[in-house]
DNA sequence: TCAAAATATGAATACATATTCATTAAGTAG
DNA sequence: CTACTTAATGAATATGTATTCATATTTTGA
């Protein structure tokens, strides 16, 4: 057996890692982190039960290896598209539209994600916390918000955390809003967008 | 025995109902409804644990009765506060004001109601829906809403629902900010809805 | 005080499902 | 072709917990 053969293998195993990993996006996604059985997971991907713990030492780390995964694509994402932008109000526009667009290809993901917002006080009698990622979001989208109030472009006189939390927030309403009406419907990205930039900039005043 | 003491014991009976009820409001917001048990439910309300099966069909109706019982206290609050006002601004800012204290005084049950809004897929295998007065309530949200877009408060160039649903995700938004860091801090509603407020109504900007 | 009715109890049952592991199959090298 | 290594299988095990029910306790009305 020679390196190359070796690293094929360790190829294929991610793969196959991956597979399952896929496959457990959306079994999660239709019935919630503690209806998924490891049998829907394992028949979604067409392996057996034990097979899956030959990729993942538990339910729990499938779990936290999926959402790992995700969002750290999502941060990545919306950090190298904001990258070399200067004008915060574009910087703003631009990850509005790289996280809808993100969504809308991760839809199974999306319902995953907001579930996980509203646990901020069940994380008792959890193994692994997800907070590692999800803060490590909410503290880039808190930094460009500090970015904007030091250039008079959101008001200063409250936090940028609850700044970002409010953002966070009405985006998500909106993807809910388009997942609700209909599911294909992220075309238009750009007018989606521009309507959230407006609200969350202007409000909903005449 | 007469008709009195029948009575009495339908209000006795009625209140430990109401015991257990309260008792799982606690444990059902500490541990989300599948991690909580019907024995930890029991012992919290002091009873054993067939007992509550004496109350509750099921571990199901039992929550979603807590969920009844809470959303239509919310509700018929809101609707009462806000009835005889004329102004719309003013409607808008107790509604606020109210859904605050509410949250305030029911804490637990705040993070069993947020978590219920992210179960918009879930729906499926489930006994009961809870949507009946979930949306019932949002329908009341986007009653006013309408009302202040025919009296030219609110922008019209958007559908009532899609702003209901952005002003009950920045007011969820700000109680959890709140619960975060003082779990206590629910003094100064007054300020706070005015943010809330001024924040809906603005923006963000400058 | 007493028997019948209503309540409460918690151990036993039923069931679901995460996890393991002895067995089988496939792949690899000599 | 054969011995050996790695991967896959799914039935068996272990565990947790919703629900039931025979039994015990309390309340009621006479």
């Amino acid at each position: 057996m020679n390196t190359y053969s070796l690293s094929r293998k360790k190829r294929d195993k991610q793969l196959r890692r991956a597979d399952i990993l896929s496959a457990s996006v959306h079994v999660f996604a239709q019935k919630g982190y503690e209806k998924a059985t490891m049998q829907d997971i394992a028949r979604k991907a067409q392996y057996a039960t034990g097979t899956v713990y030959l990729y993942f030492k538990d339910k729990e780390s499938l779990y936290f290896s999926l959402l790992e995964e995700k969002i750290s694509k999502l941060i990545s994402t919306t950090k190298e598209k904001t990258a070399g932008v200067k004008d915060v109000r574009e910087k703003i526009k631009i990850l509005i539209y790289e996280s809808l667009a993100f969504f809308g290809s991760n839809q199974d993901f999306f319902q995953i994600f907001i579930s996980e917002t509203s646990k901020f006080r069940w994380v008792i009698d959890r193994k692994i916390a997800p907070s590692a990622l999800m803060s490590e979001h909410m503290n880039y989208l808190a930094g460009i918000i500090r970015e904007a109030q030091r250039e008079k472009v959101i008001r200063s006189n409250f936090k940028a955390e609850h700044i970002a939390d409010i953002f966070a927030a009405i985006l998500s309403t909106v993807i809910v809003g388009l997942l609700k009406e209909k599911p294909g419907c992220f075309e238009n990205l750009k007018n989606i967008s521009g309507f959230i930039f407006d609200i969350f900039m202007n409000g909903v005043k005449a």
